[in-house]
DNA sequence: CCTACCGATCGGTAGG
DNA sequence: CCTACCGATCGGTAGG
């Protein structure tokens, strides 16, 4: 089978390396504070060495939210998929972005978290980039939901779309707090807020898979 | 009466002007982001006539965040405080807030969201400074929920502490999401799940309450 | 993937 | 509040 143009398994693996360690600097200093020259000094390349992967810092932070988003797909959402269906997965979800958080995957907390803060008034295709991650991660909690309502977990009056929006927001708010006071309670917190909010929407049945992960809010935050 | 020594009132002012347009450029570009160059340029000052006026990049970041502060004071704390007690100055808090962040009194969105989530993983009299105040808005809204639950208007069960999170978290998602959406609807969200979540805990009389300031919600849109 | 370099801008200073 | 300047670092390029 003859050599292909383009990159090498090598050239990758070293694109790789470089993106993950880009992603990891960037939740701490923001995509704009991460810079090429301090990214290549930490990997131990020359800055034009690694400049050569990418056409320009807007690349970089382009292909930087893509390494960004397989480890997000890895760490929360996979995971939750193979949890189960309706308010099981809704759960997984919210358990698994709080375990994700508190693990520190990313030292600066949530990527997208950070990346939507700094850049939710820069118009421009990082920013459209951000909000279609967003726009989807919204609408994967929002399918979750209504896939509990046709399961008769969730009542006929759940707004799943409010749902989303309600759990997202106790989502943001653990992680933006967790750091913020160095306090890992507020992962309870959030932990509290949403199992009341699902209770809220849940019927007989609905109670009754919330009751078996009742005990899991105390494992988010270890 | 004998001049003083120190700034002058001219002096003053100008620092004012400074510093009321730092916070604008802050809530966009973030306060690591604000350059010192472009802020004089933007003012029609030479950067070294700016820079008189602070002795570090540092001292100008935390005189910004003063000034944000005073602007949020007078936008949101103040009226809230003179438009009740209790559960009736909880809802004017969250309403005030929102409105806030509809009408853009800082470009970027609320000044101290961006400010938390560019600091929050960055030790320093920077974060230390954003973490106080965030706490001091927490506590007002924690009190405010406290003297709501004395006045009978929420139940005995209510954990103020733990509404205080779960009403700023609806807050602060709505500030994000208004935002990297470019979508007032995020505003009736908020708005709506800081009803529902008020009602859950409601007694008969503050449900009195609630309904007196149910027409409020469009109103923040505007 | 490297060395060597570009102009622009950064925070900050000297001296007035 | 200004002009004039400092060394360091920025994103990016030339050429290999």
């Amino acid at each position: 089978m003859p050599r292909r143009r383009g990159p090498t398994d090598q050239g990758l693996r070293t694109r790789q390396t470089i993106l993950r360690r880009a992603a990891e600097l960037a939740s701490v200093e923001g995509l704009e504070g991460l810079s090429i020259g301090a990214l290549a000094d930490d990997l131990g390349f020359s800055k034009s060495g690694l400049f050569a992967h990418f056409g320009s810092k807007e690349e970089l932070q382009l292909a930087t939210i893509d390494a960004a988003r397989e480890v997000y797909v890895q760490e929360v959402i996979a995971p939750a998929l193979a949890a189960g269906k309706g308010l099981t997965r809704l759960c997984a979800l919210c358990e698994l972005f709080l375990s994700y958080v508190a693990r520190q995957v990313f030292p600066g907390g949530c990527f997208f978290a950070s990346a939507m803060a700094e850049f939710d008034c820069k118009p421009g295709p990082i920013k459209d980039k951000i909000a279609e991650i967003q726009a989807a991660w919204m609408e994967t909690l929002r399918r979750a939901g209504a896939s509990a309502v046709d399961a008769g977990e969730l009542g006929p009056h759940t707004d799943p779309e409010q749902l989303a929006f309600e759990l997202e927001a106790a989502l943001l708010a653990a992680n933006w707090y967790f750091h913020l006071f160095d306090d890992r309670s507020y992962m309870a917190r959030a932990a509290d807020a949403i199992r009341l909010r699902l209770s809220a929407d849940a019927t007989k049945r609905g109670r009754a898979t919330l009751a078996t992960r009742s005990t899991d809010t105390t494992a988010v935050t270890t």
